[in-house]
RNA sequence: GGGCCCAUAGCUCAGUCGGUUAGAGCGGCCGGCUCAUAACCGGUUGGUCCCAGGUUCGAGCCCUGGUGGGCCUACCA
């Protein structure tokens, strides 16, 4: 009986693109998915958007949008992602869902009835401008241990400490910049430590009786915070807030993290609902591995740990639900050996990379190097390149493509039987093929992947040695002979690369004509002698890492473009100060109407009774000397202009002006008069330069 | 401040219970082959196993202390 098996990677958070961070978990929670199905077993990948919360309600208020368009809109932004990456959820829901609200009520309710709920008073700041209660990420002020300004009101960016709001000197409101008054209002709480006996037999590992399949460094961390006394858990937020409110406590809403992982069951029960499955068998089954069990696996990023090995059992468990049988951690995605930042411009979203590359690179990349650990990945672009090509195209693609095309062009297309001398051959790749269903319920796809890549390489010396485009002259069907255990031994490498790359398992199945999809039992069953093949398709082209570089570029636009619209990523600083709004959209000839030109100051002067007016001298160079009246005197004294290299409006018409005539303007930024910096140029540039 | 995890060749990683001379793939270099997508084959290069002590007949592995990186947490740890 197959083994039913509930699979979901990390909800995403709605507050923005999806990047490569997403995009690797979703990966490697799929490769699992795949595999597992590959297998035999009864798998289903429940996933959805993860919606409410402050961080949205910010930057919905950002974009001057409600949180509804908000999440719609990243909605299709998500799903056009992951859909480009061949991710193959079962269903992408969402939690701001009937079926979110109807679940996170009954869990609620479930340890209401259990006495699990304590009402408490919290002291929190209020704004009477706002008329709300401030979250931390609300409020900014200075910091009380180091006393940097503008810092958010849980921690500071610039010394790390953190503290709570009220601590804040001159605190502010992000909102209206109005200073709150500390308030106090009635908050739920979970008291965690009443499930500390339920915890503790969850964290128990399989090789000591228990069930859950943890990794040990994410066991013996869950461990430690249950060892150091577990504390209440604030569920409840005050409105507004966007997000699930809570029954029978009109005004006040499950705190983001308390709905956010019932998502995974929101999802699951839409998903019965359109496929006639019953809810009652994914999450009120026993969990386990076995018969009549259900086994659910959450792969988690290593931030995220908290919530899934402790809150999220416990409201499981208080409340009936089916606990996880295994929670899968992985580490973060790096870029070049760098923190993937926006800040750092290696922020590489998932629809630019799709834009741009075939996502088989990445899903083998990745797939290539990720296992059971939770370190950091780093995607290093060189390495990326050569990996991909050494492996898939050097090694995967090739065997199947010697084999395939040299059967077809010059033996008529029909597999022949294999020699003796090629089962050894096939028995030591069978051998290392049933190693991999293991690999890959282990999470460790790395070393499946090795494993394809020695099969292909273990065939390929095999072809060598007896040189068949040699044989062919004398023997053709001992040639046809040595080149079917090729193709042969490519059936089996293409099972175990289907679950990271789809289409190249499909591709395999059309040229062998095989009746049913790979899966890891059949692959190695033999090929009928006298099998007519199908023409050959290309399984992988070369990599270009010219197509990387055009992927950095793209990225590093993407972030500006974003920063643009004001819309801060996590990781960015929050914005203290306004700016204009963008103008419209114009096509690129717009700027061919502009020339823009390198300009030496070599006179700078005050103007008499002018409040803000100096007098330039401009070089061009080769243009000559222009006369520029510029409004930078409040923020420039005339010795400091003298000499720079700065960008001027040059074809810009003549103007007359109460003290002489302005024969174009030169750039500069700045809010306000009195601040304001002129754009400096390399002092390399020569005068008169276009720019563009 | 406290805690957890990681560190092995230029890169990605194996390395079992402590056991001989620390391995593989990629890359680099030299040579060969040509059916195949600059692919493939043979040879070769390459290591202070992060550092310093300790235990031991013997340490990449065990213990202590440190360094670097990642993460969590904080007047309680």
């Amino acid at each position: 009986m197959a083994n039913k098996v509930l699979v979901t990677a990390a909800l995403t958070y709605a507050n923005g693109p999806a990047h490569l961070g997403h995009v690797l978990e979703a990966i490697q929670t799929d490769v699992y998915v795949r595999a597992r199905r590959m297998m035999g077993d009864e798998v289903i990948f429940m996933w959805a958007d993860d919606t409410h919360g402050t961080p949205i309600q910010i930057r919905a208020l950002r974009e001057g949008i409600d949180p509804e368009q908000l999440i719609a809109r990243v909605y299709d932004e998500h799903v056009k992602a992951y859909d480009g990456f061949q991710i193959g959820y079962d269903i992408f829901y969402t939690t701001h869902s009937e079926e979110n609200r109807k679940h996170a009520a009954a869990i609620f309710e479930a340890l209401r009835e259990r006495g699990d709920i304590e009402e408490r008073d919290v002291e929190q700041l209020y704004s009477e401008v706002d008329q709300m209660f401030l979250p931390d990420r609300m409020v900014q002020g200075t910091c009380p241990v180091c006393k940097t300004p503008d810092q958010d009101g849980d921690s500071c960016e610039s010394c790390g400490s953190t503290y709570r709001p009220t601590e804040l000197i001159e605190p502010r409101s992000v909102i209206s910049g109005d200073t709150p008054v500390l308030r106090s209002s009635e908050h739920l709480f979970v008291p965690l430590a009443r499930h500390e006996a339920f915890l503790r037999e969850w964290l128990k590992p399989v090789s000591d009786g228990g069930t859950t399949i943890l990794q040990d460094s994410v066991r013996n961390f869950v461990l430690s915070w249950v060892d150091g006394g577990l504390r209440d858990w604030d569920i409840s937020r005050e409105a507004p807030y966007f997000g699930i409110e809570i029954p029978g406590y009109p005004g006040k809403y499950f705190y983001v993290w308390f709905d956010a992982p019932i998502g995974y069951i929101a999802a699951t029960e839409k998903w019965c609902e359109l496929h006639g499955q019953d809810l009652q068998d994914w999450w009120k089954a026993p969990p386990g591995r076995g018969d009549g069990q259900t086994e659910i696996v959450h792969v988690i990023g290593k931030d995220i740990v908290y919530f899934h090995c402790l809150f999220w059992p416990a409201m499981l468990h208080a409340a009936g639900y089916t606990v996880p049988s295994r929670v899968q951690v992985h580490g973060w995605l790096k870029v070049n050996g760098e923190k993937m930042s926006k800040r750092r411009g290696t922020f590489i979203l998932a629809n630019t990379y799709l834009e741009h590359a075939d996502p088989a690179y990445l899903r083998y990349y990745l797939a290539a190097r990720l296992s059971s650990n939770q370190d950091d990945f780093d995607l290093a672009m060189d390495d990326f390149v050569a990996r991909v090509n050494a492996d898939l195209v050097g090694k995967a693609a090739n065997l199947a493509s010697r084999s395939i095309k040299f059967i077809n062009s010059k033996l008529g297309g029909t597999l022949g039987p294999i020699p003796e001398d090629g089962v050894p051959v096939i028995d030591a790749v069978r051998e290392k093929l049933l190693e991999v269903p293991d690999l890959y319920r282990n999470f460790d796809s790395a070393k499946a992947l090795r494993l394809a890549m020695e099969m292909a390489e273990t065939c390929d010396a095999y072809i060598n040695e007896h040189a068949p485009w040699k044989v062919i002259k004398t023997d053709p069907e001992r040639a046809r002979a040595i080149l079917t255990v090729g193709v042969q031994v490519s059936k089996m490498v293409g099972a175990v690369l289907q679950p990271v790359i789809p289409e190249w398992g499909e591709k395999i199945g059309r040229m062998l004509k095989l009746e049913q999809p790979l899966t890891f039992a059949n692959a190695a069953e033999p090929l009928a002698e006298g099998l007519e093949l199908g023409a050959y398709e290309t399984l992988a082209e070369r990599l270009q890492s010219a197509t990387l570089d055009a992927l950095i570029e793209a990225s590093k636009a993407d972030v500006a473009a974003d920063r643009a619209v004001g819309a801060a990523p996590e990781d960015a600083p929050s914005f203290a100060y306004e700016v204009e709004p963008l103008a419209p959209e114009v096509g690129i000839e717009a700027l061919g109407q502009i020339d823009l030109r390198v300009g030496k100051i070599v006179e700078c002067e005050p103007v008499p009774k002018a409040k803000k007016l100096l007098r330039l001298t401009v070089d061009l160079g080769p243009l000559g000397q222009r006369n520029v009246f510029s409004g930078i005197s409040q923020s420039y004294a005339p010795e400091q202009l003298l000499g720079k290299h700065v960008v001027m409006f040059a074809n810009l018409k003549p103007r007359t002006m109460r003290f002489g005539v302005s024969e174009g303007m030169i750039m500069a930024a700045g809010q306000s008069d009195d601040k304001v910096t002129v754009i400096e140029l390399d002092p390399r540039s020569l005068p008169g330069d276009k720019i563009s």
